[in-house]
This record gives C-alpha cells, sequence and structure tokens, in this order.
DNA sequence: GCTAATCGGTTGTATATGCAACTATATTTG
DNA sequence: CAAATATAGTTGCATATACAACCGATTAGC
C-alpha cells in the first residue's frame, strides 16, 4: 500500500486515528507471521484474562468502553478459535464468565513477547519526556470526548 | 453506557485507540443529533471532496491507507446517502472519479462548524505546546508502525 | 503489435463496532 | 408476594476494514 502525500490532516482526531489504525495492522501482522491468529482486541481481552479471568462479558464491555453486544461477538470469536470458553455463572445465571481455555493460556508468553518488542520498535526513537506528555494529553483528550457523549445521552 | 476504572493500560498503543474511537463516536453522534447521518470516515472524504473533488477512490485509498476495497464500500455508502456520485473517467475508464452531488455540497458550511466546534471543545482546557508534542510523538509513532508494515510486505 | 504484467474496481469472506429489539434472569417496589 | 424495572446476553441490521480472487482496462516488454 502507497502512502500518497497529496492528503494531509494535523488534527488530533485524524492523527489518533492513522496511528491506531496502523498500530493495530502491524500488531495483527506480527502475530499472524509467528502464527498466532488473534488481532489487537483479542489480545487486550487476552492480557486481561491472564492477570484474571472468570469474568463476565459485561465487565470488559464496560472496561473497554463497548458496546454489550461488540463484546459478545468478539469473544464469540476467541471462543470459535479455542482461546476462551463462556461458563453461565452459578451465582447469577445471566452472567457469562470468560474463561482462558489451555490453549489460550498457552500463547501469553509468545504474545507478550512479541507485543513487547513491536511496542519497543515502534517508540524506540521517542524521546520519554515526550512520550508522557503526548499519553497525558490523548488521556485528557479522551476524557473530554467522554464526557459530552455521556452528556448527550 | 459506564466507565469502570478496573481495566487500566497506559501503553500508547491503547490510548490513540480509545482516545480515537472515543472521537468517532461523538463526532457521529453530533452529526447525528444535528440531523445529519454521516460518519467519520465520510466526513474526512467529504473535506476534501469539498477542496476538490473528481478524483479516483485509488487517490484516497492510498491517501488514507485503506484498502481500495474498504473505499469502494466507504463511497458506495457516501453514494447511496446521495452525498457523492462516481463516474468513470473518459481518460482511463478504469478509474471511477468522485463528485460531490448538489446535496453533499450543501452539507458543508454545517458539518464544518459542528465539527470544529467539537474539536474546540474537546482540546479547549489542553496546552498548546503540549497538544503539538503530543502530535509530533503521534506522527512518528504512525511513521514507525508505517515502517514495520511496509518492510514486512 | 501482441503478450504479459500492472492497475482500478468489485465481490466474497472475515473481523470489529454500535444501536435497537428481544429473551431470560435478577432486583426493586408497591 | 406480584408486578414493574433493571441487567446480561443474543440477534438483526448497518457501517468500516482488510485480504484474496476476480474482471476489465491499460501499460510494458519483447
Amino acid at each position: 500500500m502507497k502512502f500518497i502525500t497529496s492528503i494531509k490532516e494535523d488534527n488530533i482526531g485524524f492523527l489518533t486515528g492513522r496511528t491506531h489504525q496502523m498500530m493495530r495492522r502491524v500488531l495483527f501482522q506480527t502475530f499472524q507471521e509467528a502464527g498466532y491468529d488473534v488481532t489487537l482486541e483479542q489480545w487486550i481481552i487476552l492480557k486481561h484474562l491472564w492477570y484474571q479471568d472468570g469474568l463476565s462479558q459485561q465487565f470488559f464491555a464496560d472496561g473497554l468502553l463497548k458496546d454489550k453486544s461488540s463484546m459478545a461477538r468478539l469473544i464469540a470469536n476467541m471462543e470459535k478459535k479455542n482461546i476462551v470458553k463462556r461458563i453461565a455463572s452459578k451465582e447469577d445465571r445471566r452472567n457469562k464468565l470468560i474463561y482462558l481455555t489451555e490453549h489460550g493460556r498457552t500463547l501469553q508468553e509468545n504474545l507478550q513477547r512479541l507485543a513487547n518488542n513491536l511496542l519497543k520498535t515502534i517508540t524506540n526513537n521517542i524521546d520519554t519526556q515526550e512520550m508522557d506528555t503526548c499519553k497525558k494529553v490523548l488521556s485528557q483528550v479522551f476524557e473530554n470526548a467522554m464526557n459530552i457523549h455521556k452528556s448527550e445521552v
């Protein structure tokens, strides 16, 4: 895919979108080339499951700010790939709790390594101070946007 | 949609994704509430068409770093809404040139105003210097990611 | 000039996402 | 306690995205 410089934008919205999209692609590509069919979104879920599993779909939907239907399908795809399994909670049968499968657990080490290396490569030539500023600004922009989002409900 | 603080990440990839997603939603919501059924992606195309139309799908695909099939469907959706029309080029009959419809042209003033106001609100409390640093870092991250992307082709 | 390679676009398949409507299961309330 | 309300999840529909396979038009190479 070629990059033609004709189209330029420098507003923060465009830059976050473009950067996110490219990072998303590169991460997926990195996983694929290592033989793992795992998307960025699945990987984010996995990271949390490695830390703690047995949480509900709704928990992830709330925590990651996605619609519950988006989360349902994301998890369904992961179940299809035998990375996770869903088990209805006995305390509250509405909840479906997400657990790693054996296979899902084995992915941790390699995916983590691949992702860490990639992040290192991608942020290698960037000043730490400036990166922190960037993160701070992004967090503030995010919060501002979320406040509008909420207030318009 | 509630925000549960249980899930925290502070790596640049997660932050750009989350921020982009929220800005995308809020922009769409703002347009919708003003009576315009226009997505962020459609709006980006529109901005360039207002500047210059009669360009091919492939031009936009290259310039915005999307697959040509993604662009084809994005433009098709805009055509369905009668915002743009596609006309095969006479010089090179492979090219489909994108033109604004009358209706598409009338959107400019209001959408631009809505988007500008939104951006102002969202970046209101952010230091200009820090915003510039943020943009610089995002651009660098983007380029780094793109170099990996290209190199792995 | 003819064949091969390239290019622009479309379509099928897959993933991610959100809204709305719906089901089933709690919880709240009168 | 029964009825109303709230919650978790699923499904239909719509959008955006990418890859692969394909078609038709154009260009390159011999």
